[in-house]
DNA sequence: GCAGGTTGCGCAAACGTTTACTTGCGCTCT
DNA sequence: AGAGCGCAAGTAAACGTTTGCGCAACCTGC
């Protein structure tokens, strides 16, 4: 006889659904059936598989099911760039709200590499997501149709193109953006520069649209060279804030994009030994978790992540369990709203007289980058 | 005759390799011998099947394929908490060399509660995982033992239980923490306080034992009130710099068990008007690519999160294809090193001579606590 | 020219589920 | 009391692949 274990032990095979219908002595279908929870089985049975299930250990196979019943249970996310914190907070809401309605989520990042995000929309196919929320602020529209032409729901932000299966999430940028300039007004800024994302995503566009109407709504009109277009990163924020202080007179006040590219401005005017918002005041948009704890902690847009996240997971729901969607489902509303910190606060000129600082005199000439020469310690 | 257009499109249904098979003349075996680049099809028929591929647009069904190869091509990647850095430059790594070698990834994040990290590994395990890369540092023993019973290959950080198919990542976290410490003792710093993480994880008493031994090579015997315990977050290293701050000497130098602390020691300092490095050297550990951009840029250790990554999917992949892997691959080395910025410098007693600042009288008494009176100064 | 080898394609059996359909049972209504 | 009906459980056919096996066709060597 030969001394392997092979005969005893013929494969190592994973449980299987027969495995517990023998156990509990019952057909595989009523196995199936208790495990879905269909309601016709008898409590008799399903507890006696319930137990076997239980002994066996045994937990379905996923890929199976998906198989045969058509529904991989699993929906998509698709983000620009998972290292911008943004997101991550996104995915947390996102994958939160998924497990508790047994789904999976499957992340791509596109990392703004078209090539990329053309392998990311083939996998999410090939995995057969049953939906996918495209929270990448702006795609390619090739991609958008691959998707859509295989009939995969689909849900964006901001951008609505019409299809049958697309929903929109309608974020209200003006809401919060017009706060926050009503905010700067109120403080009497005039010169108010903006550091927009990549102008090619639309919700970029958006933010700037909102910036500029809002700025027209309390009479000041856009100075073209205050208008400056970032990337969104920290990095790109630093370089706004450069070119702002190569201008002949700094703007007194600058909204960002985002809280990225604000928390850059920041980074770069406390190089400089600009002081904010003594010197120039800062506002940012998204509020991330950060942005409290930067210094000085910023004034910054809010915009919910767990409820972009959740409304994205029930419309993508909503759809996939064809209860047509409503209306007002298909373009589910977020607010925005101002949370005023400490990056905020009157111009220079304005609260010089009440300020015990030194005074500065006739001329309207600020505070400017190191390299002109003038310099200011931080207090 | 009905009107019903069922006849002519009897069932909107997916592409198949039927389809494939059928458009190219050829059998749906060869259809999917040339899919996997199985050498033996015939150059002229692969040809004619790649054509009806693209022509088609056909891309192949993952779960059917799963299902029969017993090969889902996922690895799980098992994190504690998505919002802490860290893990999204550790993901990126590990997304884009799984998916540059054919595998997807499934993040599962536990955010430290032991029942979501339950579901999580049953999750994982539903999904048929091929391997899972534990990077959550550290781990409840029992879902090891779901998951090693399971016969799923692994890989840890660390901690590396000696079944077959588990696999440790061996960071060296002497090297870079020595390297601090040396640097510390360098610059003449003696009280030197450590602000760990949760010492419940391995890793973390892992940095600590590092600290405490180059400690020791210094000759510096360690103070027991300036070893804290902090939880790897923003807030918790606030709190370990109140508790500093608290003591009636402060240590002139902190060194801290991951960047997300030493940033917030950072921005508790800035708030009390305690000067870094000039009032106290601060040490980060990771060197996350906020640390570059915080006041000031953090002097920190640095641990390759694309060398973690990368280790971390090759060890699962040798397991997977299984090459037994060798035991230099069982444990992959990871190295650590400083990365000095300049949050470091001489202790305030030494160096005040030197500066051309305003100096001090003979007071020896500083930049203090806004809360607490007592504070000193050394030497 | 024929036996034996080699090479490459196709047939069909899995893989582990769900689910339409069937069967058997007990109840009710006439 | 018998026919019909509802209900629950079981049988078997999918789902879309991979892959072992058989079998043609073609080559090679004598």
């Amino acid at each position: 006889m030969t001394t392997r274990p092979r005969p005893t032990q013929p494969k190592k095979k994973r449980l299987d659904i027969r495995d517990v219908a023998r156990h509990a002595n019952v057909s595989i279908a009523t196995v199936s059936r208790t495990i879905n929870r269909i309601p016709t089985v008898d409590k008799e049975l399903a507890k006696r598989v319930w137990k076997a299930i239980e002994g066996l250990n045994y937990y379905p196979n996923t890929q199976a099911r998906a198989l045969v019943s058509g529904r991989s249970r699993i929906f998509g996310l698709l983000i620009s760039e998972i290292t911008n914190p943004f997101f991550p907070e996104l995915i947390q809401g996102f994958e939160t709200v998924a497990v508790e309605n047994g789904y999976d989520i499957m992340i791509s990042s596109t990392n703004h590499d078209v090539a990329r995000m053309q392998t990311c929309v083939r996998r999410l196919l090939e995995r057969n997501v049953e939906g996918v929320a495209v929270m990448t602020f702006g795609i390619e529209a090739p991609l958008l149709d691959e998707l859509a032409s295989r009939n995969v729901p689909l849900v964006f932000i901001d951008v609505g193109p019409a299809n049958p299966h697309v929903s929109t999430l309608a974020v209200n940028y003006l809401e919060g953006i017009r706060e926050g300039v009503q905010h700067l007004a109120a403080l009497t800024h005039r010169d108010i520069a903006f550091v927009s994302g990549p102008l090619v995503q639309s919700s970029c566009q958006r933010r700037k649209e909102a910036f500029l109407s809002s700025l027209e709504e309390v009479g000041i009109v856009p100075q073209p060279e205050l208008l400056l277009e970032g990337d969104h990163t920290l990095e790109g924020g630093m370089r706004a804030a450069e070119l702002l202080m190569k201008l002949k007179q700094l703007p007194t006040a600058v909204m960002c994009s985002n809280d990225m590219t604000a928390i850059g401005v920041l980074r770069t005017f406390a190089n400089a030994g600009i002081r904010v918002p003594a010197d120039v005041s800062v506002i940012g948009f998204d509020d991330i978790h950060l942005a409290e704890f930067v210094y000085p902690p910023l004034t910054t847009v809010h915009m919910s992540r767990t409820a972009i996240a959740r409304a994205a997971f029930e419309a993508l729901r909503a759809d996939v369990e064809n209860r047509e969607p409503t209306s007002q489902e298909r373009a589910r509303a977020i607010g925005t709203k101002l949370t005023v910190r400490q990056s905020t606060g009157f111009p220079r000129g304005t609260m010089e007289n009440l300020k015990p600082r030194e005074s500065s005199s006739a001329s309207p000439s600020r505070v400017r980058s190191p390299a002109s020469g003038v310099k200011r310690s931080r207090d």
